[in-house]
DNA sequence: ACCAAATGTAGTAAAATTACAACTTTGCTG
DNA sequence: CAGCAAAGTTGTAATTTTACTACATTTGGT
């Protein structure tokens, strides 16, 4: 949606003086974004009404938001795009390009969720006798995180990454249970099985995983998480990050619903640790 | 220089009226942008010129130009604040809250990373007769998560979650090993230790820490992240997903530096997935 | 030469800014 | 601590700047 390449393109579209304006503001258009309409009417060498038009036919309100879309797209140069990791890349390149491409699959990501159902797995949680989370490969540590945060809160929470004692937790399920599981792709069997197993077992199924996968059809709830995942490095990066950030927000919304009270306990907690940790200085 | 931070660091400069102005802004900055000054005016009931000096004193020439600068913060997509999560925020608040504050953390990380200790740890790495990951708490499931990546390298890669098993594990290192530590703080009390025996051992020690912290004093080389943790929440949450985006980029310098061939094997250990997987069906 | 598209002119509406007045707040002195 | 001056804050109204609209003129093609 970069407004200097859609001038590029629609150029064919413009007439002579249209294009006269289009030349002016790619040549400069860092001068353009603080010129008035009168001021680059007359660089141009048009009509005050030929900028509008121009800026009109470029599908913008008029010239002060076309002023605004070019701005934003002056902005850091593309940020934000995911870009690939190249062969040739040295350190710098590929740190900033995984980095920025994480940033913009967290974005995207977060575009997709469903926040109502964030908001009804928030309740079922905070609900829950008890939380499980299963995930495998690359997905365990997002579970083990998982583990890690909604231990602090006092409820109890389960994990295993064995997957014989996943299906050995699940058949012990009941009523009030809550089973999160994690898989980016939903595609791996035994999870899908341990979908089906707690389901039976009447434990409410919790799916972080994309939508329409085996996975989701057996969840009774699913957070769909669309992530583009750089597929040339084989490896899961970003669709990890993402499903981390959905546990803080799961965290999160679990916090808020306990209450003022509960956040005290948390800080209990944290407190806790004092012990094993070298102070720090005061400064 | 983002101006929704500048907004929200000189809150406290700010007269009453234009704090009422911050507030619409960063409430709604998108609704901002296309509002005249009278509609911005009306909204956080305040005079028109009130707008216009609150414009001024960010150091802009006055509204319309504030609106540009506006306008580029937002450009990004993310509007890069750490915005804190509020009592009485609702799960579309709070979602997005995290994911942005999440992001806008990652941006400040990758700023304070140091590129070429960056390339000299994966340099390490690539060398390494025995690649460890340790860490405790939350940073557990960063360390777990980089046994994850760095197994499908084909290299001799250790982790444990038990304090115990760390210590052994580490005293039986050689030179030419590696043991990477992650803690957000440093201040764990276990953890230098066993940075402390690791090196006895001749190995080497890298730590993903905050810098001059105890831990990283014993270290080798410390791969530092700045990262701004929300600490009314009493949890890691932005530190974390900072250490693995860093872990990514140690991983990915890691193939690059494999060359081609390399990644090709890495192919292979994804194709051994298959087995345990449902199939795509082919759209 | 006539029509349609393109462009410009002039007037109008809207937006932003300035100048100034009224009102608060702060701090000082009797 | 009342009272008053000075500094700072906010609003009102006038002014200036900017953008837009309606209509007139030009241009180019048939």
């Amino acid at each position: 949606m970069n407004i200097l390449e859609k001038i590029t393109q629609n150029k064919a579209v413009f007439s002579k003086s249209e294009r006269k304006v289009a030349e002016v503001i790619l040549a400069n258009p860092q001068t353009a974004i603080h010129s008035s309409i009168a001021t680059l009417a007359k660089m141009s060498d048009v009509s005050e009404p030929t900028v509008n038009r121009f800026c009109r036919r470029l599908d913008t309100k008029g010239y002060p938001d076309f002023k605004l879309h070019l701005a934003q797209s002056l902005a850091n140069g593309t940020p934000y795009v995911n870009r690939h990791v190249d062969e040739q890349d040295g350190p710098e390149e590929y740190t900033n390009k995984i980095f920025e491409s994480t940033m913009a699959s967290l974005e995207v990501a977060r575009q997709s969720i469903d926040v109502n159902t964030v908001n009804r797995v928030v309740d079922l949680l905070t609900q829950a006798q008890k939380i499980s989370f299963f995930g495998l490969g690359a997905s365990a540590s997002v579970a083990h995180d998982a583990l890690n945060k909604f231990f602090r809160f006092n409820v109890p929470v389960v994990y295993f990454e064995d997957i014989l004692m996943q299906r050995m937790s699940c058949m012990n399920c009941s009523d009030g249970d809550v089973v999160v599981l994690i898989s980016h792709t939903g595609r791996t069997k035994s999870l899908v099985e341990i979908a089906q197993i707690a389901r039976m077992n009447d434990a409410t199924v919790v799916g972080i995983t994309s939508a329409e996968s085996p996975l989701a059809q057996e969840c009774s709830y699913v957070l769909s998480l669309e992530v583009p995942e750089d597929t040339d490095m084989y490896m899961p990066m970003a669709s990890r990050i993402a499903q981390l950030t959905l546990i803080d927000v799961l965290a999160t919304g679990f916090t808020l619903r306990r209450g003022n009270k509960f956040r005290e306990n948390l800080k209990r907690v944290k407190d806790t640790l004092r012990g094993s940790r070298y102070e720090k200085r005061n400064e």
